[in-house]
DNA sequence: TTAAATTTGTTAAAATTTTCACTATTCGAG
DNA sequence: CTCGAATAGTGAAAATTTTAACAAATTTAA
């Protein structure tokens, strides 16, 4: 062999696919599943094997020909390009509806992730206990720091200012879910999610349906 | 001019644009802004001008040359093209924690969504009024009828065995936070949204940082 | 009225992502 | 040990999506 192929530029759809990969294999695991070829992996999840085998393709080679691939070993290696094998801290600002539901929702330890601050505005909601932590008042956030995740879950017009706290408190991944934009300086990586756009894609599909060819599915 | 041009297939990134648009434009309208260029919609939202042009051209010519986009035009035109200027009805099922996130959002009626049901298996939670609706048994579902919009907010292990009933209840679309693939007949849409799985590429981003280059915003 | 400045809609090129098709490897049966 | 079946990894083709570039339209300034 000449050469180990380099970190060549991984496509972003690619990135999305590996948690879903990853969940998948955990659930066939605690069914002791112990092998699963790319085909049928391709056929659960709802993609094409080739596409299994070509994501998995950027990272290196992981099964056997002939044979499949081993789910332990498989999990093992997607946590590791996921990072899922450390703990990884998160903090959330805005305790509201979303912000409550996400603080009380026991799995994201599985995946690795730890929700150990939460902020709000409202002094009526400072020091209650939701989940693991406690909610803090907003104006204490700037002397706590380096947590690398933050959760940014107040109205749409605070998302900014909120954003710029956060950066300035250490935070350097952002998942948005104001469905506002929030400009960061570069470095800081931002994700955003919209339960109302997402109403909103899936109502187009609707009212265009064509009864003709497959739906989509997942 | 010989053909007006066919309903060609419209890119699913598209799609998922318009929404952004939307919510931005209605955001600007707040603050009485008239007219809009594709330079100053595509550098408020993050993208590059052309796409935006080009994304509105798989539906019409919206905008007037020289001096750019009707906020108030584009509005109505977007909402159509997305149906949003009609009532669309949502149930829901599992009442947990997302669910009555969801539930108490006051905004989705500003976009034409309306949750009007609300199913748990919980028999403790059913009767209880959330945001506009009461929590009904979920063994009531069989005989409610014809909304068209589901959303799955239940464990994982419930997902399929929901949408299974959501489907033959007469739902066409289906918004599942479950994680877990769900397989419907053809003709039903699925779009599948895992907060977790967010925090995984988000995760990953951070993980392999690369100081150099754009940073990815939204 | 004319010229300069903007800005759209669109065509074509570039970039990205998915799919195909084939080779090589491995297992297990005979 | 040899053969046949199954299946991974991969290079190339195909499909999709983004970006660039420019002609046509419109406004504004002179
Ligand atoms: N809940 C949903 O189903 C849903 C759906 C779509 C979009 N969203 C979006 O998600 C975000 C959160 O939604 P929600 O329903 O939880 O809202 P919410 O109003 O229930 O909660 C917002 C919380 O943020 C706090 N807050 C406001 N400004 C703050 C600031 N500057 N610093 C710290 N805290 C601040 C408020 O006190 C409140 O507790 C919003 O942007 C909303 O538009 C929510
Ligand atoms: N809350 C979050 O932040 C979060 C994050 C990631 C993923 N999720 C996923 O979203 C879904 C909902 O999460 P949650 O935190 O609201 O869960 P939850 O446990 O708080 O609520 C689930 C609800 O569904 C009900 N339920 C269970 N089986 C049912 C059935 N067959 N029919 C009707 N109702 C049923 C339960 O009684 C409960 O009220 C889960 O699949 C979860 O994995 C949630």
């Amino acid at each position: 062999m000449i050469l180990k192929k380099k970190k060549d530029k991984i496509p972003e759809r690619t990135i999305t696919r590996l948690p879903i990969y990853y969940n998948f294999l955990l659930e066939i695991q605690k069914n002791d599943i112990r092998m699963i070829s790319s085909q049928e992996m391709a056929r659960k999840v709802g993609i094409k094997a080739s596409q299994f085998r070509k994501d998995l393709s950027y990272f290196g080679e992981f099964g056997t020909q002939g044979l499949g691939y081993s789910v332990e070993h498989l999990i093992e290696k997607i946590g590791g390009i996921l990072h899922l094998n450390y703990r990884h801290n998160a903090v959330i600002v805005g305790v509201g509806n979303l912000g409550t539901a996400l603080m009380n929702y026991p799995h994201f330890g599985e995946w690795g992730f730890h929700i150990v601050r939460a902020y709000d505005l409202d002094t009526s909601k400072v020091g209650r206990k939701i989940g693991y932590t406690t909610v803090k008042d907003i104006r204490e956030l700037p002397r706590d720091i380096m947590i690398p995740l933050g959760i940014i879950a107040v109205p749409p017009s605070s998302a900014q200012e909120v954003a710029n706290l956060l950066v300035a408190s250490g935070v350097r991944g952002i998942l948005n879910f104001t469905g506002s934009r929030i400009e960061v300086p570069n470095g800081v990586v931002v994700r955003s999610v919209d339960l109302t756009y997402e109403l909103a894609v899936l109502n187009y599909y609707l009212s265009h349906f064509v009864p003709s060819g497959d739906s989509k599915k997942r």
